[in-house]
DNA sequence: GCACCTTTATGACAAATGTCATCAAAAGAC
DNA sequence: GTCTTTTGATGACATTTGTCATAAAGGTGC
């Protein structure tokens, strides 16, 4: 099993090398120190899985995985962090990392590498547990903070849907021009210009 | 502790009943069969916990705890689901209730309202599970499935970003004009209708 | 050379969209 | 009761959007 790690402080790597080759399986194939590389690392060495740290200087291990499974989906990724830092849970969740593990827990790391190389997906289990914790937080603002009201905040769902002025007015019982006022009325409070930006914004921030 | 039950199926919540009275501990406080009932069933017997299913005729269980929820965030809930329904796990996590359970798994229904009672969130393992698939901003399929190319796509990215045509065809330097066109184009190759229904397909699908 | 395709552009057009001023009925507030 | 706010509607208007037909270059293949 072809293992590479990228980690900005080569105490660590060394580290994790010596842990992972006592198992007789396992073989690091190539280590790195900055995240920019980790994708030219990717393509030459295909390693089964990629061991990478999450806080490093220049290229973060996100941005770095999430290049590499922009263009290679399939790519196992396990990221590792302290416990320190969650904030990046969510977004490494999002991006299809294959596991998620504190440096920490040292020794689950082996069993943890056996299993993504099996495609199963591993998080540590401090890191399941603030998960709902931290889904809840993402919750940016609800839409009684700036001023939009219950209806107008229906009315958004729908062009969020796609929906065109008349579908909307037939949803809501209004009129094709009540909907337009309503609409712009919107986009006035939240600052932006037209239906798209608004579903974007939508997608993005509620 | 005083628990309340909502469901819309008289057998489920009078079986709910039994299984929970048997803990001594527990008094089921009310029961009620509609979601909507639900709020003002919290505010005249203040629960301690809100046992409630999901899937139900009427307003379902995620409304009525976002109803809830909104108004007295300190409110605990618990949400029963079957194992077949997924679909809800982040909205419910997102809206904050305490607790999301299989109904299957009768037995833990009673240690899991102690738990939440004393602050705690609980998730069943199966729940959790399913969360890193759910979240996984999943790519159902790359551009390159339904002939879009690279540049249509980078115009598809720049529409996503709320961008109007003249914007787009200063960032690709092409005309107002071209881009119309590739617009058009692109449309028509995935079905939609308008610019912000591209908008919603890239966030839902790409 | 020519035929063919891709890329980019244009002009014309209807429809949809966003803005605005205005109006009127319903609902609260006093 | 009156006064005010909220809610919904209308019409006019400029702009944007999406569609279509058409065409000028540019490259590819033969």
């Amino acid at each position: 099993m072809k293992i590479a790690i990228i980690d900005d402080d080569i105490l660590v790597s060394t580290a994790l090398k010596t842990i992972l080759e006592a198992d007789g399986l396992i073989h690091v194939c190539a280590t790195a120190t900055d995240g920019a590389d980790a994708l030219r690392l990717y393509e030459t060495h295909q390693p089964d899985v990629l061991l990478m740290d999450i806080r490093m200087k220049g290229t973060d291990g996100l941005d770095a995985s999430s290049q590499i499974l922009t263009r290679y989906p399939q790519a196992r990724i396990l990221l590792l962090t302290t416990f320190s830092d969650d904030g990046y849970i969510i977004q490494a969740l999002k991006i299809g990392v294959k596991g998620y593990l504190l440096k920490q827990d040292y020794t689950s790391i082996v069993p943890a590498l056996h299993a993504v190389c099996n495609g199963q997906t591993v998080f540590g289990r401090e890191i399941v547990s603030r998960i709902p914790d931290l889904l809840q937080k993402k919750k940016e603002f609800s839409y009684a903070d700036l001023g939009i009201t219950k209806k107008e905040y229906g009315l958004i769902t729908l062009v969020a849907d796609g929906l065109n002025n008349k579908e909307i007015a037939g949803k809501m019982h209004l009129s094709e021009g009540t909907v337009r006022n309503y609409l712009s009325n919107i986009l006035d409070k939240l600052e932006l210009r037209d239906r798209t930006q608004l579903a974007v914004f939508y997608y993005q921030h509620l």
